[in-house]
DNA sequence: TTATATACCTAAGTTTTTTATGCATTAGAA
DNA sequence: TTCTAATGCATAAAAAACTTAGGTATATAA
C-alpha cells in the first residue's frame, strides 16, 4: 500500500512492457518482478493490477491462459498482435513525457 | 482538447516548477508557458487548471494576489514558504518517477 | 498452528483529470 | 463596425485510474 510515486496512467504501459520482455507473465509474478526490477521503488497494488489486466484483455490486447500449479490456479497473460501493435504507441508516449517532464523540470534547461 | 499526454499527477509539479522559475504568474499565462515550452506537446486545460491553482492555494502552497489590468482582473498566483519546500519535494519524486521508468521501458536496460 | 507467501478477486471511496459549459473584456480581421 | 478569436476567470458532471480495504484459498516455514 501506498505507492506514491506512480503517476496515474501509466500502469497499462509497464504490464504490456513487462509482456513484452517476457512472452508470458500472470499476475502475481508481475507484481513481483516489478518490485525487483525498481529495487522496492514501485509496488504494483493487486487493487490495481488485476482491473488493469482486466481491461487490457477486455480490449483486445491480452490473451489468457489458465494453468494449474499442483492445487493453485495461474492465469497467464500474453501479448495479442494488437497488443504488440499498443505496447509499441504506449512505450513511445511514454518517452515523449519523459522528455517533455525532463525538458520542463531539469533545471539545467531552465529557459522558463 | 484532448491531451492524452500527461500522466495524472504531473500537473501540480508542473505548476509548481514554473512558479519556482517565475516567481509570480497567472492562470491563463501557465497554459500559454507550458504550450510553448512543450512546442505544443502539452496542453493545459483550463478545467484542469483552475481547480489545481484552487488546491493549491488551499493547501497552503500558493499565495494569490490580484491585479487589475485595463478592465480586466489577472490572479497572480506565487509560491509560499511551504510550497518552495513542497515544490522541491515533488521535483525530486518526479526525477525519481522519470529514472525508474527510463529503467522499466528503455530497452537499452532490458534487464526484465 | 500460525504467520507469511502465493494467487486470485471485487467494491467503495478518492483524486485528478476531461468534457462541456458559462461569463466578460479586448484586439483584430472582415 | 461587427463578429470572431484571444484573453481571463470559473464551475459542474462524468470518466479514468487509482487506493484502501476487504474476501477466498493453497502452500510453506517457523
Amino acid at each position: 500500500m501506498g505507492n506514491q510515486k506512480l503517476y496515474k496512467g501509466s500502469l497499462q504501459t509497464i504490464i504490456l512492457k513487462l509482456l513484452a520482455s517476457n512472452t508470458k507473465m500472470y499476475g502475481y509474478e508481475i507484481t513481483q518482478k516489478v518490485k525487483e526490477l525498481t529495487k522496492g521503488e514501485l509496488k504494483i497494488t493487486e487493487g490495481a493490477l488485476y482491473p488493469a489486466l482486466h481491461k487490457l484483455e477486455a480490449d483486445g490486447l491480452l490473451d489468457v491462459e489458465v494453468a494449474k500449479v499442483g492445487n493453485r490456479l495461474r492465469k497467464y497473460y500474453k501479448l495479442t498482435e494488437n497488443g504488440t501493435k499498443e505496447t509499441a504507441n504506449k512505450l513511445e508516449e511514454m518517452q515523449e513525457f519523459l522528455k517533455t517532464m525532463q525538458h520542463l523540470v531539469n533545471p539545467k534547461f531552465s529557459l522558463e
